[in-house]
DNA sequence: CGGGATCCGAGGGGATACTG
DNA sequence: CAGTATCCCCTCGGATCCCG
């Protein structure tokens, strides 16, 4: 149980000192875009915001599929991960806009590497 | 219903027509490859396979804390994916080895720069 | 050694209804 | 318009036991 993690990858290694207790890899930036990645809208939604500015239902409108309950939920994590902006403009009827971040506009480039990747080798079937 | 997703970002545009039934949408590769990404092990195993080929149980102890279950379903589908061959060697004990297939190798090169950009922008927090 | 089969809890995610 | 609240299902993933 003590040796282990010892040919890691360099990309991880600096996630994994050796011994790593667990909790340290949940912790791990990397599993936790990863995680983020992977439930089901976050991407989606930040390739959407990578194209332009969007109000609400204009975003609930065009990804199409979403229910309000995940698109709201999807918003409010991404704007505590800093990766989305939200802005309030008290107008009658209120409106808001979500926005990409600087740093969700850098999260875009890898981003888009990698969504080609899977355009470029076909959905494997 | 019909006029979605018209403003859609050229990554995506190839894979939504436009009136898009929403099957279609789950089977995007670039989401379906989302979706593997998130999925807590698959990404941390290609990583490790991208290091060197291993066996069953070594890569079980390397990760250290997948179970058994887990590993076994994530090698499989990973395999159903052609990312990672198996192969099987018929000694005494059994040895089955697992490794990337150049399909794999290839993921492994934007699955890099998306971890390098989770670890160079820290946790977020 | 390299798994498969089964059971179970946690939470991701959809549908629907309601609100400021 | 932009959400919140509730219910409920279903999959993900861990634990455990068993097998060739």
């Amino acid at each position: 149980m003590s040796g282990t993690n010892t040919d890691v990858p360099a990309v991880l290694a600096h996630e994994l000192p050796n011994p790593v207790p667990r909790d340290e890899l949940a912790v791990c930036p990397v599993n936790g875009l990863f995680q983020r990645i992977g439930d089901k809208w976050s991407m989606l939604v930040v390739i959407m915001l990578g194209n332009r500015a969007y109000r609400y239902n204009e975003l609930h409108r065009s990804i199409e599929g979403i229910s309000q309950r995940m698109l709201t939920r999807t918003l409010r994590i991404l704007e505590d991960d800093k990766l989305v902006r939200r802005e309030v403009f008290p107008s009658v009827p209120p409106s808001v806009e979500y926005s990409l971040t600087p740093l969700g506009q850098s999260l875009l480039v890898p981003l888009s590497a990698l969504a080609e990747w899977a355009v470029r080798n076909s959905p494997t079937k």
